[in-house]
DNA sequence: AAAAACATACCCCATTTGAGGTATTAACCT
DNA sequence: AGGTTAATACCTCAAATGGGGTATGTTTTT
């Protein structure tokens, strides 16, 4: 592999006694220009997420016709992404809960979502009442009916709420340094 | 639109006077078979991630070449996705930070790992301990070396830290009611 | 063989949460 | 005018957190 560096690679992990998806990200190790097109009918979102997380080119799972199939790798091959209609899916239905309607099963009061952004970006409940300048007691009160409206009886659920919501953009971790 | 239904609407939004992105959940609505490929220029990561839950078929840059668009207006018709590199790049690296680069700055052991996850997921120390069966205070241990190994003082950033490595997927938040 | 990392377990203590309340004021809806 | 929601503030109390330690045995690395 080393040796040869070619174009395209597809890769079919998941095979009992083959590819690991571990081994994906050695591939892209061995072979950084090459591009990677899996094909895996692979049904562990984890799996997959970390797949495309290695920096994969292109996924098409077996449900994917021979038409796509062969776009794929053309497609690949110019340097172009190409995931198929499932792989998006799941890009879209699980990571994107943007949309109006996925996160807004419960609306939060205009408050409480800044209290809600706060508290995901880990701030205390002291520093938030100073924020704006307003009681400890409040700030507490409104995450009780946050976290009532929500479902959830800690922190944490309410965290992923916040970043489901796209309340949050779990990268600004940094400011919480 | 309601009358015409089409097969396939292109859509330009953020030109000044024009549709705006709220707009495209509109079109949505009015003609939910019509397939919808959105050509813009938008540089607002929020708002493309709001225009993708809308559930549209297409995301076209203004970057992409005659050739992608052509393939892209064939594509979606046929019902299949179709996203521009630009676009799944903003998917994959924003939203699959699983990457091994993108979250090893920092190592966690094994056992952390499982742990952050459990703390992630809502679970109380009690339970953890239980789940693991090794005592509280292991699991204070190492929640506290894995707090000070993230740099981070507080249960959200640790819940922010497991989302964007991907331990937690932030819509299991079921599991925590 | 020595050093480093991991997993385990315990102590202390001040601060915060979570869960249960009550209450007042303003604004908005009908 | 009467009801609803929002935002504000306070009370109590058990449980959990965060920050600071120490310690021991087992791997793994050097």
């Amino acid at each position: 592999l080393k040796e040869t560096q070619p174009d395209v690679i597809v890769v079919d992990y998941n095979l009992p006694g083959h590819f690991m998806h571990r081994d994906i990200q050695h591939i892209h190790q061995y072979a950084p220009l090459s591009k990677i097109l899996v094909f895996s009918s692979d049904h562990d979102e984890l799996n997959i997420y970390q797949v495309l997380g290695y920096g994969v080119n292109g996924f098409l799972t077996k449900e994917c016709g021979k038409d796509q199939i062969i776009r794929a790798i053309y497609s690949v091959a110019k340097g172009e992404k190409f995931f198929c209609n499932r792989i998006l899916d799941i890009l879209l239905d699980k990571k994107i809960p943007n949309g109006a309607f996925s996160y807004s099963p419960v609306a939060l009061s205009g408050r409480e979502t800044e209290i809600t952004k706060c508290i995901a970006a880990g701030k205390k409940t002291n520093d938030i009442a100073k924020e704006f300048c307003i009681s400890v007691h409040t700030v507490r009160t409104h995450r009780k009916n946050i976290m009532k409206k929500l479902g959830v009886r800690s922190i944490s659920g309410l965290v992923l709420y916040a970043v489901e919501a796209g309340l949050v953009i779990p990268e600004n971790l940094e400011g919480e340094k």
